[in-house]
DNA sequence: TGTTAGCACTCGATAGAGGTGAGTGCTAAA
DNA sequence: TTTAGCACTCACCTCTATCGAGTGCTAACA
């Protein structure tokens, strides 16, 4: 994988990928030769453009056309060509501009998040709300829908707020519930998600223990309230952006695409990836990656709290995606989130 | 606009909207004459076309192609020959089969119905959540969040939840919060948010009244709370399927249609439209309709519990749609999540 | 030995020609 | 009033020719 190539290839498929990036068509030596100066004649490009060939790096679509990338190539083009400048003092205060979090709830963020990523990116932005299981426990409420309906409301240190129904002992009074909701609330608070069901799990098989009455009802609707799996929040803005990208020009590549979108699981999928990295992460979707999203490229980074509940945003764009552009969009991105879930700025 | 026509006319007219449902293409005069035992010969088929043609139901997209039905002609197909039958009893059995509302959450439901409406149509799914101002005032809960920022849950009858971020005295204790909810509760117990909102103007304009401290901020904070307008919530489902369809196989079409559907705002006007209307209502996208869907079609339908919180739900295809089995899909959905809003069914 | 000019070749894209067939409008006969 | 017949239209397909950007290879050159 880690190749070695000298000045003079690198110079030329770096060219490559960034022409290409602009302009969406094959590159011929020609051109190659004449716009950068590199003092070599198109023969000479052609011997270092086969050579790349040979490499992986490149193809061409068919015998008498100019080269194109291949996945390999802009992994090669990220990991060793790409520089990404980091954005002076005054390019963040451009981007800050764009965001209005004053008095946001937390859906509101994330949307909002989402369409900014894409509406500066011109690609489609995508964000995935911190995991339920790593939020950390505010406060819960239950609320009485019928006989024997509750309904949970749980917030979390940032002010998400999920909600479920569950279903409870008729015979709970508005009293009890009150009485059960306090003490959970003094109970859980600051524990992560993951942590309160340790807890509940291991307060469960101390099953010997006499509880009082309450204290039992108030594990088992905890319980029901808070152990079992919620889906993870992913908010999608400006897929139809992608559809004027050459590459997804063709009505069956379209269709592909929006019903890849459509399924919210594929696109969960793609952000946990991301969740492990630090900083940000750059996934590129080679042509024979098992994950079907082929001919995108997927830059995202994390965001979280000083309590660790972790989110993921990013840009999903074509494989020649603007890499320079939008590595440092979605890099301060991320950390400004960071900061107003801290509430440092608002 | 209600031009009669003869019966002779009327069954060509229906013939050819409903192989025109089926095919997507032009029907010509010979498979009329053929496919349906009229005894009439294509010559003669060929005239009455001439006529509808001249009445502006049909027109042909070329001088020697067959014809295809205009949105006039849709419209007078709905409004005059389009018999809806009315599901039996095994079909609406089978129907409710579909839907799994047990301990569900309001959201869960709405985008459960669209993927269902989505599902058994094959066209796209639109749920519209009830709107924030017709729901009935059950419960309202402050939670802090930092120095002057609380966090307002409201719950309505139905157990739609709905949070906001408001700014509010930082000297309120937990014991004034709790006080305050307890307060609203009582009072505003039963009440439509329209009516919160003239009680609450009532009591601010009588501002002359002397009230106590905490009656003063529970009054800021309903109306912080409760005054300002909430976006309408929409639900879209199976975009992707519309993508199959022919009169959207070009890429232009195809970004225009994902570009209306993205549009929340496009989408929400649409469904307004119906909400006035009693049963189903089936809204035809002319081409020369201002609203920009062109090609497409809307069939919805309210529903609402009983009292008074109204929403709507619907199905929108292309305007060569199968009405008669997408109608009675929308009626029957609706009354169903009528019932499970009043809890009569689960 | 690396570089370059020259040349034959490939192949997608574009445009025009010709044929096919479904469908029409019109007319005249039944 | 209906219908058979006929000339005509036009989208669609296929075949062919041309064009041009770009390639690989070879031989000459610095």
């Amino acid at each position: 994988m880690a190749e070695s190539l000298n000045e003079r290839s690198q110079n030329i498929l770096e060219a490559i990928v960034e022409d290409y990036i602009a302009s969406a068509e094959p590159i011929g030596s020609r051109a190659i030769s004449r716009k950068h100066n590199f003092n070599l004649s198109p023969a000479s490009v052609r011997n270092v453009m086969a050579d790349l060939e040979e490499m992986g790096l490149l193809c061409s679509p068919h015998t008498s056309s100019g080269r194109i990338p291949t996945g390999k190539g802009f992994q090669y083009y990220i990991d060793t060509l790409l520089e990404v400048r980091a954005l002076n003092q005054r390019e963040k205060q451009n981007l800050r501009k764009n965001y209005r979090f004053k008095n946001m709830r937390m859906e509101d963020i994330m949307q909002e998040v989402g369409r900014v990523l894409s509406g500066l990116s011109q690609y489609t932005g995508l964000v995935m709300a911190p995991k339920f299981i790593s939020t950390v426990f505010r406060q819960i409420e239950f609320i009485r829908l019928s006989q024997g309906r509750l309904l949970a409301i749980y917030v979390s240190e940032t002010g998400l707020v999920q909600n479920k129904v569950i279903e409870a002992d008729p015979t709970l009074t508005v009293q009890d519930l009150e009485q059960i909701s306090n003490y959970l609330n003094a109970e859980l608070n600051g524990m992560t998600i993951q942590e309160v069901r340790e807890k509940l799990n291991d307060e469960l098989h101390k099953d010997r223990v006499e509880y009082d009455r309450l204290k039992k009802q108030a594990l088992s609707l905890s319980c029901a309230a808070l152990q079992d799996e919620v889906e993870d929040q992913v908010y999608v803005s400006g897929a139809s952006l992608m559809l004027g990208q050459p590459e997804f020009s063709t009505p069956e590549k379209m269709k592909r695409l929006i019903q890849s979108f459509e399924s919210k699981k594929l696109l969960i999928e793609l952000l946990d990836r991301g969740q492990s990295a630090q900083g940000v992460h750059i996934f590129v979707g080679s042509e024979s990656s098992d994950i079907d999203l082929q001919g995108c490229s997927l830059i995202t980074s994390n965001f979280s709290n000083q309590k660790g509940a972790i989110g993921t945003l990013g840009v999903i764009g074509p494989v020649r995606m603007n890499y320079s552009q939008v590595v440092p969009l979605v890099d301060f991105t991320a950390q400004l989130v960071s900061r107003v879930l801290d509430r440092e700025i608002e």
